[in-house]
DNA sequence: CGATATAGTGAACAACGTGTCCAGTAATAC
DNA sequence: GTATTACTGGACACGTTGTTCACTATATCG
């Protein structure tokens, strides 16, 4: 389990965590989100999840961090690493997922409130990074390698700028929405990039 | 002049708006926001511009929007149709000055702010979009259609999505903050991009 | 058992920013 | 002068934040 928060589980003295709450709160935050489309309050957050604001002032800084981390546990989507996938598919069908994700449910809408919010508190850029950004950026990267290695790929690419020039467009258009997120976005990107990484 | 603030300049009865009082209170935001590094407050715009806060609220609807309208007139950058360069240098030329402009000067942090407002705030999204994004976006736009006149570019180039995948991974970099703006970025995802775009 | 340590409660509080209202004053066109 | 609009400055209610405090609850350890 991916734990945010920081809990460490050795048997210490005095009254232990209730982990009842800490989920009633996670869900709270998630459920009040997804039905408002904006980041709760704290106060909301407390009230739903039945529980005093000064427990959620005393494990999170901010709501945003428990949104973070609630939606995280909601939506525990696991990156595939589809090895078995020619390295095209593979950075194609992560680039459409992402797509899919931001357009299809309202999770396209929190994670922009949530990009919002990382400009503004240090705590939740930090969460964000590492636990949304990263994670695809570095599964990205590792396709990436596994091309040059199996020679599908250039030799000498700069994985990260790839990886960055494939997801942007999609937080881009997410973010100005001066462009609907198209179905075939993702095919698009894609293939704009694809000849300067494939070897020749 | 390239007024956010809708005014009609038709003689009127009653008494005319004051510009005095206007550019005072641009200047006081611009100010305020370059020194502070963020978007100031309402009553922090009207103290400074010695003006009620009350005329703020009748002008705009949020600090955000003042704040933009007085960081495009202390900025006023024309963005350059220099249909002399070729196309590819005109594009990479225009992708560098945003990269610069986000990284060099306090206006990359300050930027960043107006984003997470746009999020928020309609208001506020529909004037970036028109007079910050859509300006650049139709010159690099006008540059690829220029290219497709002139033959070097690719006939049937899907424009906006080459601008937005030009112009996206350095507002993605300066949201994310995951990898430094580098100097040569522009040219890199120019050069990562053009083997696509360019006329074989 | 008692001592100690930690978790959680509920209420209160100050601080801040927002947005609106209102009575009064100022400047212009007709 | 009259109508019309701009500006002032103070007040207000509102919502959210973040903290404090006395109190209760639940655990470990000797």
């Amino acid at each position: 389990m991916n734990n945010v928060s920081s809990n460490t589980d050795t048997a210490r003295p005095g009254r232990p965590r209730s982990e009842r709450r800490r989920t009633a709160i996670l869900e709270a935050a998630a459920e009040l989100a997804l039905a408002g489309g904006s980041i709760p309050t704290m106060d909301a957050i407390a009230a739903r999840a039945g529980v005093s604001r000064t427990t959620l002032y005393k494990w999170w800084p901010s709501a945003a961090t428990v949104l973070l981390e609630g939606l995280l546990e909601h939506f525990h989507e696991s990156i595939e690493f589809d090895d078995d996938l020619p390295v095209r598919e593979a950075l194609t069908a992560q680039v459409d997922a992402l797509v899919h994700l931001l357009r299809d449910t309202s999770a396209g809408m929190l994670l922009r409130q949530l990009m919002a919010a990382s400009i503004t508190e240090r705590d939740v850029a930090a969460a964000m990074l590492e636990h949304w950004l990263e994670p695809r950026r570095l599964a990205a990267i590792h396709h990436l390698e596994r091309g040059i290695a199996t020679g599908v790929v250039r030799p000498g690419t700069d994985t990260g700028l790839v990886t960055d020039t494939l997801f942007a467009p999609a937080y881009y258009r997410l973010i100005w929405g001066h462009t609907e997120l198209g179905d075939d976005l993702a095919e698009q990107v894609c293939a704009l990039v694809w000849p300067s990484v494939a070897t020749p």
